[in-house]
DNA sequence: CCGTTCCGTTGCAAATCTTGCAACAGGCGT
DNA sequence: ACGCCTGTTGCAAGATTTGCAACGGAACGG
């Protein structure tokens, strides 16, 4: 709505690719290179941008830091930490949690595995929405026309061949973790790695998280994560209760 | 230097505090209702702010990602981790990994310590820039100029009474560990916290990142941590050798 | 149940702020 | 030294942004 602020922020996806000089930001842009060189100034100020050794632009710290702070305000995850670690000091695979916003999913906390075999994941990361046991978890609780909706707007990579393969067979999944509470991932986003997932529920029941555990197949086996479903629901429903303000907690001031 | 621009910068910081609504972001700006909202929409359509349930503004998704693309594209950071792992695993306490950029100093990396009392710290923080041992050598590789132009516009909070208490004695404590090459904090930010860092360098010679290995009093006195320095230097170096391109690395494509 | 108040939202005209141009400066390689 | 490439600045034209004022809707209280 505002072209100039546009088109500075637009400056920001761009330079997340790599490093770029003035001549390259000007043309992505499609402005005057006096332009790109005003509005990369004034993102320098702010420290949004960096210029390295060589004139070439850098995505700044400052961008680092304040992600940071939003990650911290966000208060699920502040509540949820200690139940992960304990989760993951008792299954020893990796545990995650997960957060909707707008059309994306992303992981928000992680706790790594203590088995060599580690699965590429990173907090921050938005996570293969159409696949992933969380993401399923998260879009199942929108009311019916938003979940349609957005179904229908998603791309369907498949990534195996057990990958959800278009808006209905998404719908069908959804309705399914819907009724039942829980979800899981069996190799479709990752041949050989599966997971298990349980909602977190504010006070008005709504999901506003999701928790997942995985393990790649050389570890356990699919049977054998599932066993597991009992813990990580009660793990989710320890922390739904104490992010819902059910759960007296001791207090943690410094 | 471009107002509109500046301005819509200047909300995400203000939104890092937490949640605000309309009045409060355009009270905080100084600016009309009406320009806040066209800003805050344009911010909302790249992702960077998010509209929550009650109305009122929060950090959005899109910053989150895009920082986590930004420390990804830090190199350093990539050659540096598995080195960071193994020290961790030989010494048990925590591992920084530090970068100075513009006039900060923040932690890029970092690996738990395995003990249960843990220092507080977190990725993309920036540092107590005038205590902590990786500050120190980032800082104390500037040109003399910039050292002291740095170290004159710094505030000096005494946060222990071990802590540098103003430019001078910071210049010295610079000049002492560019000369010996490594740095330590003995409970200048902590009490009874202490620190041993040292720097890597690129190619040029010029110093590029810095890493350190703390841990509280109570596990180890500050002499047996002192005793680890060797390790530290040679991991720092071994990662400066693989950065600089002097160690050829083996592939390790996906 | 209606009047009041508080927010967010929109159309509009004034003018501020941004834009692209053209010219300059500095570094580099031929 | 000369041309070439990239980044930088002053300026005038005008598009874009701004604040205002008025509207709509929700929440509140009498």
């Amino acid at each position: 709505m505002s072209q100039t602020v546009d088109r500075a922020l637009s400056i920001l996806p761009l330079l997340a690719e790599g490093p770029a000089d003035l001549g390259r930001v000007a043309d992505r842009l499609g402005v005057h290179k006096s332009t790109a060189l005003r509005l990369l100034r004034t993102l320098h100020d702010h420290g949004f941008v960096y210029r390295q050794a060589d004139q070439r632009y850098r995505l700044g710290a400052r961008l680092i830091s304040l992600a940071q702070e939003a990650m911290e305000n966000l208060d699920v995850r502040e509540i949820a930490h200690p139940h992960l670690v304990r989760l993951n000091e008792q299954v020893g695979h990796t545990v995650h949690l997960a957060v909707h916003e707008e059309d994306e999913v992303l992981y928000i906390d992680k706790v790594e595995s203590r088995y060599p075999v580690r699965m590429y994941s990173r907090i921050g990361k938005p996570v293969a929405i159409t696949v992933a046991a969380v993401a399923k978890l998260l879009l199942a609780d929108l009311p019916e026309n938003e979940r349609r909706a957005v179904a229908e707007q998603l791309d369907y990579p498949m990534y195996t061949a057990r990958s959800t393969p278009n808006a209905d067979g998404f719908l069908k999944e959804l309705a399914k973790v819907r009724e039942q509470g829980w979800a899981t991932d069996l190799g479709g986003h990752e041949e050989s790695i599966n997971c298990v997932a349980a909602p977190i529920r504010g006070a008005d029941g709504r999901v506003v998280a999701a928790m997942s555990v995985s393990a790649p197949n050389v570890v356990v086996t699919a049977d054998e994560l599932l066993t597991l479903l009992p813990l990580v629901r009660r793990t989710a429903d320890a922390i739904s209760g104490e992010y819902s303000g059910r759960t007296p907690v001791k207090e943690v001031t410094a």
